[in-house]
RNA sequence: GGGCAAGUGGCGGAAUUGGUAUACGCGCUAGUCUUAGGAACUAGUGCCGCAAGGCUUAAGAGUUCGAGUCUCUUCUUGCCCA
């Protein structure tokens, strides 16, 4: 039999897709087919092979289901490895990334992926960029831009801020530097805004998967609670006003924290002490992690608070390092005995705990705060009641007394976007002498990144760059300075499926006829790691620009959203307990032995592929042993597509033996000799085989790929069959054809040629069911005692119950069991189970 | 600590959603052929048992004619949040 030269086919059906312009939209119904662009690190992922590969089957499906695909793709260009990249090789960001784009846009192309490449877009593209610059405008016009002056994670190492998720236990999520709190201007793009609306229409998003639902409702984390104003008894002017989810818990208050940053710091700031105190919790990170990992620090003020609801008691005032300024109003009231945090700190400074929820023991809080619901106990008119009801009470009490209201408050803050680099958007604004801070004019923009930037300077590139700031306000003629600052890079992907609709528009960021007819996205496809952020992010995007064009019709961008799992291997470390790739390691025996010297090798449990860990597969040396077929069947075939899945060579192998072996069967059905027909043996052939393409139908659309590629084999191995069986050669290619058809999305080098070579024209149909045959003549019928399955049977379907029964009760293993006893009752489901209950 | 998933052969995993548990693939075993290979083909492969048969979906209970699937308890693992 002849051997498949699959880099040969692969190459030859790659050109005809290009040429034909096969992916160009042309169809009614419209697909908008989406995987989560890449950045352009320099070469192509085994992840990124499962990504785009998912991806390439449901685009193709569709295509070949007659709809009209957009199926785009485009580089996440803009980040900070391109700077490092910069400073280590003395090469320009730009011809860095571009160069890495064209490469793995070269390795991309190797796994002859559908994607209309005419819709590429980088976002380090001044074109892209520019837009990005008038979304920004505009969004400031529309109030959804701020600047702001907060407290920022600063990495001292690369001299950046950090967003929240990139501090890892107080460390910096690439540098591994200890995180410091720094005091910033920084511009903010207003999400919060939307916090309400995004919460709500999480309930929309049917298909999305619920985990990433629950994911973001806890990111945003709705709270309600309420404002509450505490008297000072020896300073008659003050009042202090604190922010609480528990005024349950309001009887058990012993002490009040204010954040460092509080108004009433001012009172202290000639306060050698405060201000020594200060400094130190500024080392604090400001992740709701790490404030409640850090030793609770305490600053004792010599303010007395009144208790609102128990006259005479007084209560002490501490600044504390765990309660932020910018999380409700920088105050707090303390109560130890239900709080973690207010236990620990109350510990520390010998505070008063008191119990007003009842937790089933009569033990005094010690260590553990108890934080459940429970019944309120010491609480004057709040005892007896449920915490929630008690919430309710005390609300209403304090809004009657007129000390305080009722409050929502959201864990989502406002997005701060502003970053001390130069590979990214500049943001586009200005600052003129007198103190005016405004955008840049429309007409002005891009404003464009400098070249020739010395990245040995530390510090901000634009900022150190000797002219660049320096600039004219286009309307007043007055001198200005421009922002230094850039976007952060969740901005340039928070709308790139925006612009993929028309990617060449110039006019604007997007022409909103196309964004109307193309959005949302319909199925959108990508790690879970970006399950919170960029998704989120993408939603406010959607509304914000929504928001400033009224003809925009979109609510949401991404309608379904599909997350798929890692791809894993093996770890080795040889005897230094030093990293081994795989190409390092031989499997010998039953262990692992390193080629270098024979020397035995520790294998560690698979994890996701890293270059850290050394176990990574490099998917343009797969491709090259075995093509891209088998790496794209390998792929699909081991896991279900959201699970991690196992990298294994001898699964690879396995792919491609089996893909050699359709191709024989192919070249058997083509030489093959016209046999006798039995048309009873055809029509059942026939029905089997529509059985089959209804079932992986409803798999691709329920994303089981490992499940088709199961029931791909049972085709294989039914056609093959087929060949000693009394059927046609007509009847025996149809099937072929068909069986080439199912496989096209999957593996469509090999399925193009296939059906070349069995002289079809159109490769773009999905073979359609025959109804008449949809549902098969016979089926397979348990029969049990007692429940117990004793024997299957086949039957035609859907007999009747008595006759089914009938011959249920002449079976050989049932009459056995049944001997001597009595039939009570007999349960029947038809084309499945009869039961017979005997005693 | 809280929330959400999940736990099925030696391994990756199926199971039409309450109706044949272990499909399909890997691995392994035996055999055939050969230009002796990391090829191809055939057969076998959950556990106990010579067999008839019995047992089996992390453990235990429950609902049901019937449970991998539903309910409760316990254990383990993973993810997210703290």
């Amino acid at each position: 039999m002849e051997r498949v030269n699959f880099h040969l086919l692969e190459e030859k059906w790659q050109k005809k897709w290009t040429n034909k312009k096969l992916f160009n939209p042309k169809f009614n119904k419209d697909f908008y087919c989406l995987e989560m662009f890449p950045y352009p690190s320099g070469k192509i992922h085994m992840g990124h092979v499962r990504n785009y590969t998912i991806g390439d089957v449901i685009a193709r499906y569709k295509f070949m289901k007659n709809f009209n695909v957009l199926h785009p793709m485009g580089w996440d260009a803009f980040g900070l490895p391109a700077e490092n990249a910069a400073k280590e090789n003395n090469m320009d960001p730009d011809t860095w990334t571009k160069k890495n784009i064209q490469e793995m846009k070269r390795q991309l192309k190797m796994l002859g992926l559908s994607i209309d490449w005419d819709l590429e877009v980088a976002t380090c593209d001044e074109d892209y960029y520019k837009h990005q610059q008038e979304l920004f405008i505009d969004f400031y016009k529309a109030g959804l831009v701020s600047r702001k002056e907060t407290y920022v994670n600063w990495d001292p190492k690369e001299k950046t801020v950090l967003a929240n998720e990139q501090v890892i236990n107080g460390r910096g999520w690439r540098s591994n530097a200890v995180v410091e709190r720094k005091k910033l201007y920084q511009w903010f793009f207003n999400i919060s805004k939307f916090s309400e609306e995004l919460l709500n229409d999480l309930d929309k998003l049917e298909n999305w998967p619920s985990k990433v639902k629950l994911m973001q409702k806890n990111w945003i984390g709705k709270s309600i609670g309420c404002e509450l104003n505490f008297d000072i008894s020896n300073s008659k002017k003050e009042k202090i006003t604190v922010f609480t989810t528990r005024p349950d818990t309001i009887f058990g208050a012993t002490f009040l924290a204010l954040s460092v940053d509080h108004p009433l710091s001012k009172k202290f700031q000639d306060n050698k002490e405060f201000l020594g105190f200060k400094e130190k919790c500024l080392k604090t990170g400001t992740t709701e992690e790490a404030l409640a990992e850090a030793d609770k620090l305490g600053f004792k003020t010599n303010l007395k608070a009144q208790h609102p609801f128990i006259k005479g008691k007084s209560i002490p005032v501490f600044f504390a390092n765990f309660v932020l300024m910018d999380y409700g109003l920088g105050a707090i009231f303390g109560c130890p005995a239900h709080d973690q945090r207010d236990l620990d700190f109350a510990n520390k400074y010998q505070i008063e705990v008191i119990k007003v929820v009842e937790d089933g023991n009569n033990k005094p809080i010690n260590k553990t705060a108890y934080t459940e619901d429970g019944k309120i106990i010491n609480s004057n008119f709040l005892n007896g009641l449920s915490t929630k009801d008690a919430k309710n009470k005390i609300i209403e009490k304090i809004q009657a007394l007129g000390i305080g209201e009722k409050k929502i408050n959201f864990r989502l803050k406002d997005w701060g976007v502003s970053r001390q680099r130069y590979w990214g958007c500049p943001i586009p604004m200005i600052y003129l002498e007198d103190g005016t801070v405004k955008p840049v004019e429309k007409s002005e923009l891009p404003v464009k990144l400098p070249k020739n930037i010395n990245f040995k300077i530390e510090g901000n590139p634009l900022e150190k760059h000797p002219d660049w700031k320096n600039t004219i306000d286009k309307t007043t003629g007055k001198k200005a300075l421009r922002e230094t600052d850039t976007l952060d890079t969740f901005v340039d992907s928070s709308w790139y499926y925006m612009r993929f609709c028309s990617p060449n528009y110039k006019d604007g960021p997007f022409d909103i006829e196309k964004l109307n007819k193309w959005l949302p996205v319909n199925q959108y496809i990508g790690g879970v790691e970006h399950a919170i952020l960029h998704l989120l992010y993408s939603r406010f995007f959607m509304r914000a620009v929504k928001l400033c064009n009224k003809k925009i019709k979109v609510a949401e961008p991404f309608n379904g959203l599909f997350t798929q799992g890692m791809v894993c291997h093996e770890t080795y470390k040889d005897k230094n307990g030093k990293w081994l790739s795989p190409e390092e390691v031989e499997k010998k025996g039953d262990g692992h032995i390193n080629i270098k010297d024979n020397s035995k090798v520790k294998v560690g449990p698979s994890e996701a592929m890293s270059k850290s860990k050394k176990n990574v597969i490099d998917p343009e040396s797969m491709i090259k042993i075995y093509g891209a077929d088998s790496i794209r069947w390998f792929i699909l075939s081991d896991s279900p597509p959201e699970k991690d899945v196992q990298w294994s060579n001898q699964g690879v192998n396995a792919s491609n033996k089996f893909l050699q072996k359709i191709w024989n069967l192919k070249e058997t059905i083509l030489n093959r000799k016209e046999k006798k027909i039995s048309t009873e043996q055809e029509e059942e052939i026939e029905s089997e085989f529509n059985n089959y393409i209804f079932k992986i139908e409803n798999l691709i659309e329920n994303f089981h790929l490992n499940v088709v590629i199961a029931n791909v084999y049972e085709i294989y191995r039914l056609l093959n069959g087929c060949l000693e069986k009394k059927i046609s050669n007509k009847k025996l290619k149809k099937h072929f054809v068909n069986f080439m058809r199912i496989l096209l999305p999957f593996v469509p080098h090999l399925s193009s040629e296939c059906l070349e070579s069995m002289n079809i024209k159109d490769f773009s149909e999905w073979p359609e069911i025959d109804k008449k045959f949809k549902f098969k003549n016979k089926v397979k019928v348990a029969l049990q005692i007692n429940g117990k399955t004793k024997d299957v049977v086949e039957m035609n379907s859907d007999l009747e119950e008595k006759e089914a029964i009938e011959i249920g009760q002449k079976n050989v293993k049932v009459t056995k069991n049944i001997r001597n006893k009595k039939i009570i009752k007999v349960i029947f489901v038809k084309n499945r189970v009869i039961n017979f209950l005997i005693k």
